[in-house]
DNA sequence: AGCACA
């Protein structure tokens, strides 16, 4: 397929978005299902590192839905772009986040004693807008569907299941068995992770700001061998370290200057204290 | 590919 004849002019009038803006610290997501809710958005976001706040807003035009998540810096709104940009966020319906940099800076500060998210409705005049939620103590676990987009980034492969029944059988082999296998290179499952492909200037509160919003985080140990840091973080349960370890591969923290994040699971478990 | 602490 050739060029079209009108790509001068929407070029001249339509610029794309510009993904060097320093200034946008604020994503803008569309091709979100009608159903979304404020709280699917936050679980989306909010462990990706540099996370602040997020709004869903109901444009008005038909039941379109669109949101914003805002980062405390340009880098890290655009390694959570990368990261979850054409995610799969509704398997059903094969529905794909599509992610840019918003426009403008969200204006929208963080009110203390407001959620961690808010909504915007202006589908009529029915509702006000700056409506706040909290889901009963910030702390809250994920429910276990929204856990899929987040560890979707790189392989879809997982929503060949989708759809079917599960867990209808009641106590079937549901149960994950991943203390003999292994989900990254042949180590074995462990409650204790292993940090890699640090750059030299990462800091253990860096990764400590991360890895505390996960359920379970223990501790959290740095070394530096040579000159390259390496870290090891500890989980209560081996679950709750395979779900940080899904979820945080290969994102960018600030400080890398190489790679995102590599992990896997330690070869042994951290001492107890 | 790089895995420490006791």
């Amino acid at each position: 397929m050739a060029q079209q004849p009108y790509d001068r002019y929407y070029k001249a009038a339509a610029p794309l978005p510009d993904y060097t803006n320093p200034e946008i610290k604020t994503l803008f997501i569309s091709g979100l299902p009608d159903d979304v809710k404020a709280r699917e958005i936050h679980n989306l976001f909010r462990h990706r590192p540099g996370f602040d706040a997020c709004q869903l807003k109901y444009t008005g035009r038909g039941n379109q839905v669109v949101a914003f998540a805002t980062f405390f810096s340009h880098q890290s709104a655009i390694a959570a772009l990368r990261a979850l940009n054409g995610v799969k966020f509704d398997p059903d319906t094969g529905c794909a986040l599509h992610i840019e940099l918003a426009r403008t800076n969200s204006w929208r500060k963080r009110k203390p004693g407001s959620g961690p998210y808010v909504v915007i409705d202006n589908r009529d005049r029915n509702n006000a807008q700056g409506s706040s939620s909290d889901d009963g103590g910030s702390e809250s676990d994920d429910p276990s569907e929204t856990d899929k987009q987040d560890s979707g980034d790189e392989d879809d492969v997982v929503n060949a299941k989708s759809g079917g029944s599960a867990g209808v059988d009641g106590a079937e082999a549901a149960v994950s068995n991943q203390e003999d296998k292994a989900t990254e290179g042949n180590t074995q499952a462990c409650s204790t992770l292993f940090f890699a492909n640090l750059g030299p200037k990462c800091t253990e509160d860096e990764l400590k700001q991360v890895l505390s919003q996960y359920p379970g985080f223990n501790v959290l140990k740095m070394r530096g061998r040579g000159g390259l840091p390496v870290a090891f973080a500890d989980f209560e349960e081996i679950e709750q370290a395979t779900k940080a370890m899904e979820e945080l591969q290969d994102t960018q923290l600030e400080s890398s200057d190489r790679g995102g994040l590599h992990i896997e699971y330690a070869r042994s478990k951290m001492r107890k204290r």
